[in-house]
DNA sequence: CCATATCGGTTTATTATATGAACCAATGGT
DNA sequence: ACCATTGGTTCATATAATAAACCGATATGG
C-alpha cells in the first residue's frame, strides 16, 4: 500500500464512538508501526487534517477538514439540501429521518433529524458507517450501484447484526431486484433490533447513486397506515433531493 | 517533503475560484511531476478525498471529506454555532457577516450571511483564504496567535492588495498591540476597496484562538453610529460564540 | 485534412524516502 | 519503588516514490 493511502486510512479509524485516538492505539488498530503512525499523523496534523488535544496528546479530526468541506458543499450541496428535507420530513412523518452518502465503497450518515412527536424514537449517530446489507439505506444504494461494488460487498462475509439480518448473498441479490422494481428498500430489525426503516436512493449527475434518504421508526409503531405514508414520503422526498442535486433518475424510476 | 505532505498539499490548490482542476494543471501549479501527481491524486480519490468528474476527468473535492467534516462538527461545532450567529447578526446589523477559521497557519471563511436590508452589500466566497495582514479577521486572529505564527506571517513579503493595505511589519505589530488593548480589529479598504470591516477573535478550549467573527459593510454606509454598533455587536457575539465553544477568553478580555 | 499541441494516463530504471526494532523520558497505577 | 504504558525519537535497511519518455485520444488551426 502506498504511503499516502496509509496516512488516509488512519483517518478512517476515527468515528463517532471513537472521536479521539492516541498514538499507540492508532498503531494498534491500524497494524502499522508506531513510528510510522507518528510520522503520518504528524504530516496530517501539519495540514490541519488532525489536531492533538489535551495533556494526553490524543488526535482528533482537525479544522483543515472544514475548509475542504465548505468547498465541497459549495459545488455539491448534498448535505445542506439533505438537512432541510430531513428536518421537514421528520416533522411530517413524526419519525427519525436521515440521509447517508456513499464514498469509497462505504456508506455513512450525513445528517439526520428527530421528531418531537413521540417520546420514543430511533436514535442516530453522526458519521456512522452503515452496512450495505443490513440497512434499508444500504440496500437502496446497492440496488443502483455498479456491479463491481455489489460484488465486492457481497463477496465479503456479511455481519449478522441481528437475528433478522440477511446474510445470504443470493437472497440479498433477489432483494435488490425487488427494490429496483418497487423503488424503495425496507428493513425490519436488520440493523438494530426493533427498528423498521424504509429508504430510497438519491442520485447525482449522470444517474449515479450518491446516497439514500431513510425514515426509521420503532417496529411497534409501524402499522400499515404509517408504513404506506413512510414509503410514499421517502420516495417523493428522495426524488426531490435528486432533482435539486441536478441529477437524473434512472429511467426505471422516471415513470411510476 | 514527505509523500503524504505532497498529497495533502495538492488539496490546497482547490478553492472557490478553482473548484475543479485537471491533472496537468495540478502538476503545473504544484511543481510536481505529472506522474507523481497522478499517483497522489489516485490515492486521494481512492479514499474519497477527491473525485473525478465529467468527460475531461477534472478533479474536485470528494464526498469522503464530508464524513470527516460531520465528525469534526460533532466534537467541535464551530461552524454550526457560527452559522446561527452569523445569520442573526447580519439581520441585526443589516450588513454582511462572516466567521473564519484558522488552520495550519491559514485563515479561511467558514460561513457567512448577507442581510436583505440594503441593495448593495459586501459579497463573500466560500472557503476563501483571508490574508492575515489585510483583513480585520486576520488581524484579530493574529493578535492572539502564538508568536511563531506572527513571526512567520510577518517575515514573508506582504501583498499590497489595495492602496490602504498595511504592509510594514512594524506598523502591523503596533496595530496588533492596539487591537489587543481594545478587543477588536478594524480594516478600512485593506482587503477590498470600499469595504469597512470590524472583527473580534473566537477562542476554543485553553484560550487558543481558533477564528474570528467579522462584520463588513460598504465604506460609504459606515457612519459613526453604525460603526459603534458594529464594534459592540461583533465583540459581544464573538464572546457568545467562544462561550458556546467552551473556550476561555484570555484574561485581558475577561473584564471589559 | 494533415500537422501540431495538449490532454489524461502509463511504464521503468533510478533514487530518495519510508520503515520498524530498539530506545528515551515521562506519567500513572499498584 | 516498581512495572506498565504512554508519546516520541533514532538510524541502518529495505521498500516505495520519482521523473523522463512514451502512448492514445482529443482538440486546434493553418
Amino acid at each position: 500500500m502506498g504511503t499516502t493511502s496509509k496516512a488516509l486510512s488512519l483517518l478512517r479509524l476515527f468515528s463517532s464512538s471513537q472521536p479521539e485516538i492516541g498514538l499507540t492505539e492508532l498503531s494498534r488498530q491500524s497494524g502499522m508501526n508506531k513510528a510510522t503512525v507518528y510520522r503520518l499523523m504528524s504530516d496530517l496534523a501539519e495540514h490541519g487534517f488532525v489536531e492533538q488535544v489535551g495533556a494526553d496528546r490524543m488526535y482528533r479530526i482537525g479544522p483543515g477538514i472544514m475548509r475542504l468541506a465548505v468547498l465541497r458543499e459549495a459545488t455539491v450541496p448534498l448535505r445542506s439540501i439533505a438537512k432541510e428535507h430531513v428536518r421537514s420530513l421528520a416533522e411530517e412523518i413524526g419519525e427519525t429521518t436521515h440521509v447517508s452518502q456513499v464514498s469509497s465503497g462505504e456508506l455513512s450518515t450525513l445528517t439526520y433529524a428527530y421528531s418531537a412527536k413521540h417520546g420514543t424514537r430511533v436514535t442516530m449517530e453522526d458519521a456512522e458507517r452503515l452496512p450495505f446489507h443490513a440497512t434499508s439505506s444500504g440496500l437502496a444504494v446497492l440496488t443502483y450501484s455498479k456491479v463491481a461494488l455489489v460484488d465486492a460487498i457481497l463477496s465479503k462475509p456479511l455481519d449478522k447484526r441481528t437475528s433478522h439480518t440477511m446474510v445470504d448473498p443470493a437472497q440479498i441479490r433477489d432483494e435488490l431486484g425487488r427494490i429496483s422494481a418497487r423503488g424503495y428498500a425496507e428493513s425490519v430489525s436488520g440493523f438494530e433490533q426493533d427498528v423498521h426503516s424504509v429508504a430510497a436512493p438519491i442520485f447525482a449527475g449522470g444517474a449515479t447513486v450518491c446516497g439514500a434518504l431513510a425514515i426509521a421508526a420503532p417496529v411497534g409503531r409501524v402499522n400499515e397506515a404509517l408504513r404506506s405514508r413512510m414509503i410514499a414520503a421517502v420516495q417523493e422526498r428522495a426524488r426531490m433531493i435528486t432533482d435539486l442535486m441536478a441529477g437524473a433518475m434512472p429511467v426505471s424510476l422516471d415513470s411510476p
